[in-house]
DNA sequence: GTCTATAGGCTGATAGAC
DNA sequence: GTCTATCAGCCTATAGAC
C-alpha cells in the first residue's frame, strides 16, 4: 500500500489537536467545518474521510481532550496527596490558563456546547468526565470533593475569561484557589495523609 | 403620537425576556437573529429597531439578565446571612435549574460566549458582575468568598447540563451544595452573625 | 414601529477528479 | 486520502412599503 499502516490514524490525531484548539479558541459551533480543518492544513472534503458528521468530530474532540487532560495530570511529579493537588491548583487556575484557551482545558470553554449537543456526545462526555473525577476523588479520599473541585475550577476559568480586566481576573483566579485550599488544610490540617 | 409614550420601552423589554430564553436554551451565536425574534412574536426587521447589531442586543441581555438575578436575590425572604444564603444555595443548586436553562441564570450558558465577545460587552459584563458579587461578599462578610461561592455555582450548573444521567447531576449538585455549606458553616460555627 | 423582500456571505455536506 | 467545485439553507443587515 502507498501509505503505512498508520499514517490514516496520525493524520486522525494530528486533526484532532488542531481542531481542538480552534474549537476552544472560538467556539465548536462557531467554528464552521473549513476553519477547524484550515488549522490542520486539509479542506473540508478531506475532513469527510475521517468523520461522518460534524457531530463525530465533537464526540472524538471530547475523548481526545479529557484524554490529554488526564495525562497531563499523570505528569505531575508531587507524589503525597497534598503537594499533588497544590500543583494542579497551580497549574489550572493560572492567568496563563485564562489567557490561552486554545492550550487549556476543554471544559471551560465548550461544556455549555455539550450541554446543548446529542445524546452520543453528552453519553460519552459523562464518561470521560467521570474518569477525570475518580482519579481526583483517590487523591482527596472523596467523590463528592472531586465533584465539587472540578465544579470550582471550571467555574473560575469560565468566568475570568469573561471578565476583561486582568486585575479582577487575578482576584477570581486568587479566590477560588485560597477558597480550594483552605478546604484541603482542613480536611488534612498536619499534612498527612 | 399613535403610540403611548411608553410603549417601545415596553417592547423592548417583552424582546429582552423573550430572546433571553432563548439565547440561554440553544446559545445566543447559534440562535439567528430570525430565531430571537420570533420568540418575541416580532421579525428581523423590527429587530433593528431596538438595537444597532446582535452585538448591542447581547450587550443589553447581560444587562437585562444579571439586573433579574440581583432582583430575584432582593426577593429572598430570609434575614440572617446564614438562612439567606441558605435559601439562595438551595435555589441556585437546584434540579429544575438545571433541566430549564431558559428560565436560569445567564452565567453557566453564556459566560463562554461573553468571553469571545468584543471589548464593550465584556466591560459591562464585568461591572454588572461586580455589582452581584458585591452584593454577595455584605452577606459573607468577605468579598474573597463571594467570588469563590459564584465560580463554584457556575462550574456546578454548567457541568451538570452537559451530563445525560440524572443521577450524576443530582450527585454534582449535591457535591457543591455540601462544600459550600460546609464552607459557610466553619466560617460561622455558632451560628452567630 | 413593524412588516416583507432582498443582498452578499457563510454553513454543513456531497460529487467526482486525481 | 485529499483535492476542487458545488449544493441548498442559513446567517446578519438593509431598503422601502405601510
Amino acid at each position: 500500500m502507498r501509505y503505512p499502516p498508520g499514517k490514516k490514524e496520525q493524520n486522525r490525531k494530528q486533526l484532532l489537536l488542531a481542531s481542538g484548539r480552534t474549537a476552544k479558541r472560538d467556539g465548536f459551533a462557531a467554528s464552521g467545518v473549513d476553519g477547524l480543518m484550515k488549522a490542520a492544513g486539509v479542506t473540508s472534503g478531506a475532513f469527510y474521510s475521517h468523520f461522518s458528521s460534524k457531530s463525530a468530530l465533537l464526540k472524538a474532540l471530547i475523548e481526545s481532550e479529557l484524554l490529554a487532560s488526564r495525562n497531563m495530570w499523570a505528569g505531575n511529579p508531587h507524589q503525597t496527596a497534598e503537594d499533588w493537588l497544590d500543583f494542579e491548583l497551580d497549574r489550572y487556575l493560572n492567568l496563563g490558563h485564562v489567557q490561552h484557551p486554545e492550550a487549556g482545558c476543554v471544559l471551560p470553554p465548550l461544556a455549555a456546547e455539550i450541554a446543548r449537543a446529542d445524546a452520543p456526545v453528552r453519553e460519552l462526555f459523562e464518561a470521560e468526565l467521570v474518569k477525570g473525577q475518580q482519579i481526583l476523588a483517590q487523591r482527596l479520599h472523596s467523590e463528592e470533593m472531586a465533584w465539587a473541585f472540578i465544579c470550582q475550577l471550571v467555574g473560575t476559568i469560565l468566568l475570568a475569561r469573561a471578565i476583561p480586566n486582568e486585575a479582577t481576573q487575578n482576584a477570581v483566579l486568587e479566590a477560588s484557589k485560597r477558597f480550594l485550599k483552605d478546604a484541603l488544610a482542613q480536611r488534612s490540617p498536619t499534612g498527612a495523609e
